[in-house]
RNA sequence: GUGGGAGUAGCUCAGUCGGUAGAGCGUCGGAUUGUGGUUCCGAAUGUCGCGGGUUCGAUCCCCGUCUCUCACCCCA
């Protein structure tokens, strides 16, 4: 047998109608809100995620499924979907349109990664991202519209965590003040917080070493939100505003001076949600503004912000309301010809039912109509049609029921309005 | 990349102190050839994850490996 390569895993049905339920509402929201799809290539130059994710990270250094293809181009199948619409926007001039660009994707991201629970090597995101307008109600704009969506899918008591990490400007400076708090507190490191701090000090605020979290929570460890108002009074204003706007918004955040995130090409906002349920792999998005991402890759300086999903940890911790009603869907009708004679006049029957928007299964190949209705059973029709013989002669079919046992002789005159009384 | 746990029938699992395996559910056939879910009878399940070692003999012990799973790392 031939397995599902490691990390992979095949959504089968009914799972595939939660999926589905789940992007729809995805979509609907989204364009309520002046969003557009985007679809980029899941292939990518390998430069691109090392120039704009960023060298420091994990992701780039040993988590890319990455090659060279028989032309000698080194390709990198993507872990995240921002640097390649960071990279279409530049590509196609979009900036040359003179308006915000409101886009959304919804795609497979490959991570070679160990997996866990909400951890896989392809795993789907849900994101999106605002190209132009720098300003903090875009920032407030993309979190209602979020927590709208979230909102659809049943999710309650869900908040945001907030932060910012300053800009391109302030960085070094706040690098400096955390390693600088940590040069007396060396011996107290771990190793992986030594590397941390050497490769990539932000990260340091994450760390699972209780010891370190202790220094972290201290008075005295400097926060960038407090050194915000000194260093970037700008940044500071943005962010104070976005919290204005939150609140008048009524969207549920938390501030966090401790929130940082893993790519490299975050400035200023910061966000992140994360959610009981699942296990160590919390988050179930994150998000955040990059002003500096598409100078980097070549492109006109345009300021960006966006979010991602994880889809895959959404879907695990979805409401069950949600899930039922998205497995369940509408309710459906098998129609079971008694007869190899009855195939004909059943196809005719199910097509006309169909043309009335009745969800119609046919099942043909049932070895007797016992078995036609344990099969219909067990996909899940809500009613079955049973048609031979004396049923056409008559002008009449058989429903059952199936949940209920019963059975009626209905007309078929009229059968759809019938049915859909009973459905 | 590091560490823990686990791999036996389609599913959930039991079992053999080393003598090539069983239950329940499901599937298939029949009782009932135009009416299911109840009941009864019968049947098929499987290189016991894969490879090697020890042994007269390994599903069981040992080693390796793969996959799943949880955690670290990292992140959605």
């Amino acid at each position: 047998m031939i397995a599902s390569v490691k990390g992979t895993r095949d959504l089968l049905p009914p799972e595939t109608r939660v999926w589905n339920r789940v992007e729809a509402a995805a979509r609907e929201v989204f364009a309520l809100y002046g969003f557009d799809e985007i679809r980029t290539p899941a292939l990518e130059a390998t430069e691109l995620f090392v120039r704009s994710v960023g060298e420091s990270t994990d992701i780039v250094h040993k988590e890319m499924y990455n090659f060279t293809d028989r032309g000698g181009r080194s390709l990198t199948l993507r872990p995240e979907n921002t640097a390649g619409v960071a990279r279409a926007y530049v590509e196609h001039a979009l900036a040359q349109a003179g308006r915000p660009w409101k886009l959304y994707y919804i795609g497979q991201q490959f991570r070679y990664e160990r997996p866990q629970k909400g951890r896989y090597r392809e795993f789907r995101q849900i994101g999106a991202e605002v190209l132009g307008p720098a300003d903090a109600a875009t920032d407030a704009e993309l979190l209602v519209m979020l927590f709208d969506f979230l909102g659809r899918l049943g999710f309650t008591g869900l908040s945001v965590s907030l932060n910012s990490v300053g800009t391109e400007a302030t960085r070094p400076a706040y690098v400096e003040a955390i390693r600088s708090f940590f040069s007396s507190n060396e011996k107290t490191l771990g190793d992986d917080d030594r590397r941390r701090l050497a490769e990539n000090p932000l990260r340091v605020l994450d760390s699972k070493d209780p010891a370190v979290q202790d220094l972290v929570a201290s008075e005295n460890f400097p926060r960038m939100v407090d050194l915000l108002p000194t260093l970037d009074p700008a940044a500071d204003a943005h962010h104070r505003e976005l919290k204005a706007l939150l609140v008048a918004s009524k969207v549920p955040f938390k501030e966090n001076p401790l929130l940082v995130r893993g790519l490299d090409y975050y400035t200023r906002t910061v966000f992140e949600v994360t959610a009981a349920g699942l296990g160590a792999q919390d988050a179930i998005l994150g998000g955040g503004r990059y002003d500096k991402l598409v100078a980097d890759l070549g492109g006109p300086r345009t300021p960006g912000i966006g979010f991602a999903i994880g889809e895959d940890r959404l879907v695990d911790i979805l409401p069950e309301k949600f899930r039922k009603e998205a497995i369940e869907g509408a309710r459906r009708v098998a129609v079971i010809p008694l007869e190899r004679a009855d195939v004909g006049e059943s196809m005719t029957l199910a097509e006309s039912l169909r043309k009335d928007g009745i969800l119609v299964d046919l099942v043909t190949a049932a070895k007797g109509p016992g078995h036609g209705l344990k099969v219909a059973k067990k996909t899940g029709a809500a009613l079955a049609i049973l048609l031979g013989q004396e049923e056409r002669e008559k002008g009449i079919v058989n429903v059952k029921d199936l949940a209920r046992r019963t059975q009626e002789s209905l007309p078929r005159l009229g059968l759809a309005a019938a049915l859909r009384a009973r459905l």
